[in-house]
DNA sequence: TGAAAATTCTATAATCCTATAGATTTATAT
DNA sequence: ATATAAATCTATAGGATTATAGAATTTTCA
């Protein structure tokens, strides 16, 4: 049989352990900032010692890359699933606003990392994020284009300026929606829904 | 005549140089956030040295503190500036967006760093703000309720919830503002301001 | 089982940071 | 001009932090 690789950071094993690295940085970045978090804290949450954690990451830093990039290629993932059914624009609309919002309540801490934090990776660090953000963005705008194109949306509107607006809608009520337990999952992805398709004019 | 207070951190003078600290540390902490910014850098940007920081702020903490404050009262003292004249919804509608994004494009710093770090204050430290940034919203709600008994929106809308969406709306294209600097400040609050109005439907 | 590889640990160098105390310089007011 | 008060400076105590090197432990598989 052929053997495995000399470097056994190509296997499974060591994959999932830095999954698990990189879902631990995210809840603390999460909780306490970029330049709040000490490498200790993450490595206290992942059960090992604070040296140790250089085994899974070049640097703090490289963490934090990490842990944008895992949260970014999620989200365009769930972006390209619904982008690629055939769906009426107002259903398509709501199911992007769910995958959005529901990631938040889940407590997919990496996300509200990559919103908050990815400032704080220089700027060379950050092309990778920007490319997927861009894809997800396009994606986003040609549902409105589609929408306008079909007849659904008014036929002026700037769907680049619709696009952005929504994900802006739903950042700050991704950020409520995991800040406060009580929120309704469900009435707010409704009225977000409703206040993008109509805003409050009669 | 009346001699001075014998504590001379009353007089205007000291009060003026405070303010330049604090007007440091909210443009130090907008650039590198509260944990990333050390007291050393603020210092410097006023031109004093670390340790006489002290003489202007109790601790780090405390300039957090300062500069959330700040951002809060001026923002709400515009709300209030609007809220009290006598005009249209849609007007005041445009004069509050106005008034929100061109203090970011002013590069008011000490909003974007209510906006991102005031979490890293401890709870007990955030009443005073939570007060401010709640008087802030009430306001903001009031001017859709008066929009709803005029007959000017749509009768079920839900006045709360489209005041938050606003400011959610207003901190996303507020801090594009601020970072895109080719981006038009006027076409921006006509284009939020549309959008809030009547959406994306037909 | 036992050798090799993978994983975690310990210890530490080399900063960097906040806050304070007390000395020094600058401004104010009679 | 000089005494008093204000403003700033220097120096430092007491920690905390990142990253690395090398030892110790655990896993893997022939």
């Amino acid at each position: 049989m052929h053997p495995m690789t000399a470097n056994m950071r190509s296997t499974t094993k060591y994959q999932q352990q830095r999954e698990k690295a990189i879902e631990a940085a995210a809840s603390i970045f999460a909780s306490k900032g970029y330049h709040g978090a000490s490498t200790k804290d993450i490595a206290t949450h992942l059960g090992i010692r604070q040296g140790s954690l250089y085994y899974y990451f070049k640097s703090k830093e490289n963490a934090l890359e990490e842990v944008c990039l895992m949260a970014l290629k999620s989200y365009v993932g769930k972006m390209e699933a619904i982008f690629d059914q055939e769906l009426p624009f107002e259903k398509k609309l709501s199911m992007v606003i769910r995958a959005h919002l529901s990631s938040y309540r889940e407590n997919n801490a990496a996300l509200r990392v990559h919103n908050e934090q990815r400032l704080y990776l220089p700027k060379g660090r950050r092309d990778k994020l920007k490319d997927l953000g861009s894809t997800y963005r396009q994606y986003l705008e040609q549902i409105f284009i589609d929408g306008v194109n079909k007849g659904k949306l008014r036929p002026n509107l700037d769907s680049h300026f619709a696009a952005l607006s929504l994900i802006g809608l739903c950042n700050y009520w991704g950020s409520m929606l995991s800040r406060e337990r009580g929120l309704s999952l469900d009435e707010t992805i409704n009225k977000c829904t409703e206040i993008t398709m109509h805003g409050c004019h009669q």
